[in-house]
DNA sequence: ACCTTCTCTGCATAGTCATGCGGAGGTAGG
DNA sequence: CCTACCTCCGCATGACTATGCAGAGAAGGT
């Protein structure tokens, strides 16, 4: 980190502001940290924001304005459940995979974790005892005590490739 | 309506595809739309998502996805309150006001009700005996029995000035 | 101390989205 | 039938966001 005090003082304070005031545009932020002695430009902002994982909601009065999702909050909802479709999810939803025992750590873009855990529930893996998600995680519990790395690799593998859809479930 | 089915038709197939697929972009969307022989430009699909209150993630693979809340999501959460924090929400997340009885119905931006509600419930409004919120609607319960009307009316006011902040609660 | 490597940021620009304007088509009233 | 009015859409353009590139500064190894 090259600026640890202010790079961290200033992503606490692009949230607050956030939450604070309703924010249209990245200019629009800029000014207002500036306010606050901050001197950043759009571009900056702009990966502030990715990292931050801000949200776009696209309101009545014309422009978005940023949110920040903050805990269990899925701005989508599974409808039915098909494994190619999980593939596709896994594609562009999963950031990261990790594991620990039988636990696999999924990342994902905030705000997605429900939407890429149900998915995962409802394509009826049998390595998957069950799921929880986070915000922009997922713990999945495998089956076999020790299969919380096979099982995050094999979701990362199928992120990567976009065909080998096994069908559901084949122990 | 110039194109009753037409119309309707296309949005419940963007809404399908958000939901199956992740799309990164309008043009995108207007691609996979002509492979179901739905012909539109960039321009009108801007229009029909914010139209649908579709939400533009920003994930870890550079690019947003959209999303479309659904029912209870919420993006965003309270922390604290303040009246004037409440008056700038209303004036940005404020789309209509209804009323009847002791109901006063609040439009808001889709995803935004709860946000707008919980602001609400801690303004600490003696009128409002409560909240419900839904994706895009609130109800706000007021606590006299013909009340509704003159919440929502007031709200509205609020909604509309940038000062007259009252202390919360003055019964 | 020097070099390597890493993260972070600004600049400039490509990419993406929003919108004023005008036209097409439909509906209601005269 | 004709006119007035409405909604919807495409076109063109302005507004906004994302990103490749390069430079600055810090951490760690030799």
């Amino acid at each position: 980190m090259t600026a640890p005090l202010t790079r961290a003082a200033r992503h606490a304070r692009i949230v607050e502001l956030i939450r604070d005031t309703p924010i249209h545009s990245q200019t629009e932020l800029a000014d207002l940290l500036a306010g606050d002695g901050i001197q950043v430009t759009q571009a900056t902002l702009s990966r502030d924001l990715k990292e931050l994982g801000a949200v776009t909601a696209r309101g009545g009065d014309g422009r978005g304005v940023y949110l920040i999702p903050e805990d269990g909050h899925r701005p989508l909802r599974d409808a039915e459940g098909a494994p190619a479709r999980l593939v596709r999810l896994l594609r562009e939803l999963l950031n990261g995979v990790d594991a620990s025992g039988n636990i696999a750590v999924l990342r994902t873009p905030p705000g997605a974790a429900h939407y890429l855990a149900s998915a995962l529930d409802r394509a009826g893996l049998s390595e998957i005892v069950g799921t929880i998600a986070g915000d922009d995680t997922i713990l999945v519990v495998a089956r076999e005590p020790d299969g919380g790395a096979a099982l995050g690799d094999r979701l990362a593998a199928w992120a990567r490739r976009d065909e080998n859809v096994e069908g559901s479930a084949t122990p």
